[in-house]
Order: structure tokens, then C-alpha cells, then sequence
DNA sequence: CTGTTAGCGCCTTCAG
DNA sequence: CTGAAGGCGCTAACAG
């Protein structure tokens, strides 16, 4: 492994000017420059990251790390997608981490930390305990990005956090989850279902919002029973949660997913229990993956910029990086009507 | 940003002593070493990752590089799941390295040899000229395992590729496609098309051979025609490619997807054409990604043990580490039976 | 424009 | 068991 060293006496030059040529310093003739990159290039000489990134006082790893909660949901593909892309066109490259739990993420931020990345972007919803520990990053001054539901945090009794030190992408949810929600009690729609997943089920949680304001105008009672969380955002929860919905019979017509991968599950529990979508029971999800438009019946859903929420994360990030003053965006979603929904049983 | 230096000082010791206990050396008496780690969590000391493997002979950064083609392929997560917990399981870290083209890979490929990753996976299936770019990383002492077609690469005419210093994980496919057409066939079907998607279409795809073998047994000819490509391995292509099926018309009564997105946008054009699966059409894909037991029809699929190689490629990777030999695995494949298949048309 | 000289923060011999 | 000294490969001031 041929050292700098190498190259600036093969070349019959100073390790300084090697330095140089190394780091495109216009401070060298182009007759040098040219030949330490021939001497280079015969010695294949390969810069040692580790050394070049210790004595440099801002490290330039020209990398990213993103962080994702759950590779498995396509809506954390796409934003994954928009931040590759985004980065790539800056020359950053993305550095990928996929955690499941607080535990992991921290786990995995410790060691962005460590291989000092440029910036981190967590491209997933996260839930407050996570945040916190996210947070941490803005002390040891690594720009940092989070994707937030706009509404939040203003959970009653949480901690508040502050986001001063911190890029946000938001997105407006809680009024497009209304105006969903409206739309099936229009259908006729009674008794409203959600399933939760592993959402965590406060008041603050923009969709559960969307939902409570929907059923108060139509004056009908919020009935917390409604409510199932499965623990985990995957199809077999949403085929878990529906089985359940179906065993407890509460005159329930409609369900809303908090995503549609648990949509997708919910769908498949009413297939096999021989009940249709949507004559029987109507279905609407959360995020619009792309599968969503595919499934039979296509899935009624609110569509989430996903993409643009990674790409704009790292667009955030790479502002930071120049000093541009740290900003705060929100993004729009937008209902999605499709076959999944309909009107109530018997509301003809 | 305390140094190891600071830390030696606050604690009276020399830095050699301080060095110990972080790298934790039995050489150290107890008090001392309780000393340095107490001065450490008050300093809030954090040592310097560059530092610490600048001087090093074999660099230890706890990590592993892992590089899947598409993130948004199920299958693909799947395997990422596998690699990430077993890496946990030994102490690892997985950086994850999202790259569509080989441009792309190569890109990421060096990104990690820089940052000095203890080994690279491949967690995709890859061309001959990804798989050449890829087994550069051997001449950079980088141990690598990489995931592989059974009967790959055996294409006449491509180059050859010696594996002896690659670990490997390969999955038999062409016996499980065989059987799987065979059971086409027996269904009536005569006439059987293929998805391919983005797969190098040649005689050495195990699917392809599996689909030519099946037919030769039945005595049917191999009509080239029949076979699709789209490009790319997604959802769209598949949607596509069965529209161009449904537009060409050749009396065929069953499409074998070479991917299950693939399959499941094959389905969704049947279904907006007016067509049944499996009444007009029988609709069988490859990988058994989760999705495919949940969509209606449910998916007819061959199912590949994806969270099994996204193990074994780390766990070999961690063999090569520990200086055992390396390895070379085969997984098996299966057939399985869904909704998606049925009788050919008229064949009652 | 170029060469020289200090370190960057840590690990790793060595003596003791 | 402990301390002292010498780099690892490179960047970053400096002088010239």
C-alpha cells in the first residue's frame, strides 16, 4: 500500500504538494499536478481515509447516514430513494442503517457518529423517546434531519422538544385524515375502526386527530374500543388486528390503517373470512406505497410525499453543511380515492 | 472533544494505561482501571474512531458493508434482515448500500473500502459485470461474500469467474422452476410466458433453464417470443409487460414472473382488463416475498430462503474473519402453491 | 507556487 | 502491571 510519502518521492516532489494535487488546491502547477497523478496512478496509490479525515478539523467523509425504522415498509424504501438521489447529485454518498427499536437506532447513530458522517436524516415517524435520543446528535454538532408529522410534538404531557438546532421535514396530516374520514361517514359509515400498528396512540397523533375532529362534526361518540394496535406496522398485523375486528363484532363497517401495508393485511383477514371489499366492508390505508394502487381491490389512501420527505431531508442537510440557517418545511398530503371504500352495508 | 490524553491526566496515568482500559487489556489493575473509566464518563470522553484504526494493522471498525440492488424489492429487505441480525449477533454493525446500476455499486463498493468495513456482502443477484467489479475487493484484502445462482455464471461465452476467494451462497432455482412449470403444464397450459423484468435474459438464468427443461420434457417448443423484458424489476414493468402480453395475444394461458412484483403487476393489468387469475390466466411468480400471500388472488410463487442468505453471507463473512476457510453454500428453493394458478382455459 | 515542519489522537512496542 | 517514546498517513500552517 503505496503512502503519500511514496508518491512525493517517487515523484521527486514534497509530500506537500502531493497534499495538494490530493485535495485539488489550485496552488500547484499543472505540470506537477500531472505528473504526481501519473505517479499516482503507478504506485495505485489510495489515500487512507482514516489518516486524512484526523488531522482535518471538519472531516469531509462526503457521506450521510439515514436512518429507518423497518426496511420492510415500501413508504421507508421510497424516502430512502429521494435521499440517495438527492445526495448522490451533491457527490454524498448514503450511508443506510435500518433499526427496529430505540435500542437499535441509537446503536446505529452512535456509530454514524463514529465514522463521522457529514449529516444524519432520520427518514422515519418517530415516536418521542426516539426523538430524544436522535436529539443528542445536535450536541455533539452533527447536522441532523427529522421527518415529523406537522402537529407534532404537542403530546399533553410529554416533554416537549425543542427544534431550534434541528432541520425538519414535516407533513400535514391530521386535516387530510379528516377529510378521509369524512368521506366514509359520508358513505355512511357509523362505526369507524382504526388500526394502529405500532403507532403510538396519543392524542397528538395527527391521523388520531383527523379522526376524532371528522366523527365530533358528523356528532358522532370517539370510542376508544375502535382502536387496535397490533405492535408492529407489517401485514401480518393488519391481517391480525382485522381477525380480531371480525371476532369482536361491533357493527363496524369501515377501517382505517394507519398504513397500508396493515390496509393490505386487513383486506386479506376479510378475503378469507369470505366477506368483500368494499360492499361488506370498506378499507382505507396511510401512505400510499406504490403496491396500494396494484392490490384488488386498489386501496382507498392518503397519499405521503415520501420521496420528496427523503429528498428534501438531505436537501436540509446539505444547506447546514454550507451554513445556510437551519429551516422548517411541511409538505402536503392528499386523499386518495380508490376501490376500497364504498358505501355502509345497507345505507342504500 | 476530550482526548485520550485529557483523560490520562484528569486520572494521574499515562496514556498507555488509559489505551489498556479502553481496548480492554487484562493488564490493567482493577482500581486504576475503575479510575479511568469513571474520569472517561465525567469527561464524557468518546475516542476517535479515525485515530484509533489509523494505527492499526488490521483496521476493527465493527462493521460490515452490505449492497442490495433496489431497495424497493421486498426480497431484497428480507435478505437485509437476515444480514443485520446476524450481525448484531457477533457484534457488528451493517452499513447498507442501496445502488440500482453497477456504475452505482462500484460507487458504493469504494465507499466502503474506504471507511475500512471488515467485509462486503452482496446481498442481490448480479450480473457478470457487477460480479466483476465486485471481486476487485479481493485484491484489496477486503474479505467478501457475495450471492449467487446455483448454476452461476456458466453463460457460454462470458467470462469465467473463479469464486476461490469469494464466499458464496448460492440458491438452487432451476429444479424448483422446472417443477414448477412441469406443474403448469400438467394444469393444461401450452402456451407459458415469462416476466423477466431486469434479469439478463441467457441459456445460463437457472429460470430460464428450469422453463426450457420443463418444456422440453413435455415436448413443447421454446418459443423465444414469449419472453418478456421490461427493464426493471418492479411492480410498473410487470403491469406493462402483461399489457403487452394482453395486446400481443398468442393463446397464452399463463405467465411465470421472474419476480413476485413482477407477478403481482401482471395480475393487477388482468384484473383491469377484465380478465380472472387463474380462470383466464394463471399468474405464477418467484421469491415469496410476504406481500404475495396477502394479494387476491394470493400468489402461486417459488419461494427463496432470502432472510437464510442475508445470514449466511455474514455468517461467512464472519468465518473469513476468524480465519476459517472459505465457504461455499447452496440453499434450496421450493415451490409453492397458491391461488394464482389454475386449470388452462377449455382444458376442463 | 513549493518544501518543511508540526501535529491530529491513538496504538504499540519497549523498558522498568 | 505501568510509563515513555515512536510512529500510523495525512493535513495544515509556515516560510521561502
Amino acid at each position: 500500500m503505496a503512502t503519500l510519502r511514496d508518491v512525493a518521492k517517487a515523484a521527486g516532489v514534497s509530500v506537500g504538494t502531493v497534499s495538494r494535487v490530493l485535495n485539488d488546491s489550485p496552488n500547484v502547477s499543472e505540470a506537477k499536478r500531472e505528473l504526481v497523478l501519473k505517479v499516482m496512478k503507478e504506485l495505485d496509490y489510495q489515500p487512507n481515509f482514516m489518516a486524512q479525515n484526523l488531522g482535518r478539523k471538519r472531516s469531509q467523509t462526503g457521506e450521510f447516514g439515514v436512518v429507518i425504522t423497518g426496511i420492510d415498509n415500501p413508504a421507508n424504501a421510497e424516502m430512502v430513494r429521494g435521499a440517495t438521489e438527492e445526495a448522490t447529485k451533491h457527490g454524498y454518498t448514503v450511508m443506510l442503517c435500518t433499526a427496529w427499536t430505540t435500542q437499535e437506532i441509537k446503536r446505529y447513530l452512535e456509530a454514524f457518529i463514529r465514522r463521522q458522517v457529514e449529516g444524519v436524516a432520520v427518514a422515519s415517524y418517530m415516536d418521542q423517546r426516539t426523538l430524544l435520543t436522535v436529539a443528542e446528535l445536535q450536541t455533539r454538532g452533527i447536522p441532523l434531519a427529522v421527518c415529523i408529522d406537522a402537529e407534532w410534538p404537542v403530546a399533553k404531557g410529554g416533554k416537549e422538544h425543542n427544534f431550534d438546532g434541528i432541520a425538519t421535514v414535516a407533513f400535514e396530516s391530521a386535516s387530510t385524515c379528516e377529510q378521509a374520514v369524512q368521506y366514509l361517514i359520508a358513505l355512511g359509515h357509523q362505526r369507524i375502526a382504526i388500526i394502529a400498528g405500532n403507532a403510538e396512540l396519543n392524542e397528538a397523533d395527527p391521523r388520531v386527530m383527523g379522526y376524532k375532529n371528522a366523527l365530533q362534526k358528523a356528532g358522532i361518540a370517539y370510542d376508544r374500543r375502535l382502536i387496535f394496535r397490533g405492535g408492529s406496522d407489517t401485514i401480518m398485523t393488519g391481517y391480525r388486528s382485522m381477525q380480531e375486528i371480525l371476532a369482536r363484532g361491533r357493527g363496524i363497517s369501515a377501517v382505517f390503517g394507519f398504513n397500508d401495508l396493515l390496509a393490505i393485511g386487513a383486506m386479506r383477514a376479510l378475503h378469507e373470512a369470505g366477506l368483500r371489499v368494499p360492499e361488506d366492508m370498506s378499507i382505507m390505508g396511510f401512505d400510499n406505497i406504490l403496491m396500494s394502487g396494484y392490490v384488488n381491490p386498489s386501496l382507498t389512501t392518503i397519499n405521503v410525499p415520501k420521496y420528496e420527505i427523503g429528498r428534501d431531508l438531505i436537501k436540509q442537510l446539505v444547506g447546514v453543511i454550507n451554513d445556510e440557517p437551519i429551516s422548517h418545511e411541511c409538505l402536503g398530503t392528499n386523499f386518495v380515492v380508490r376501490q376500497s371504500t364504498g358505501l355502509a352495508p345497507g345505507s342504500v
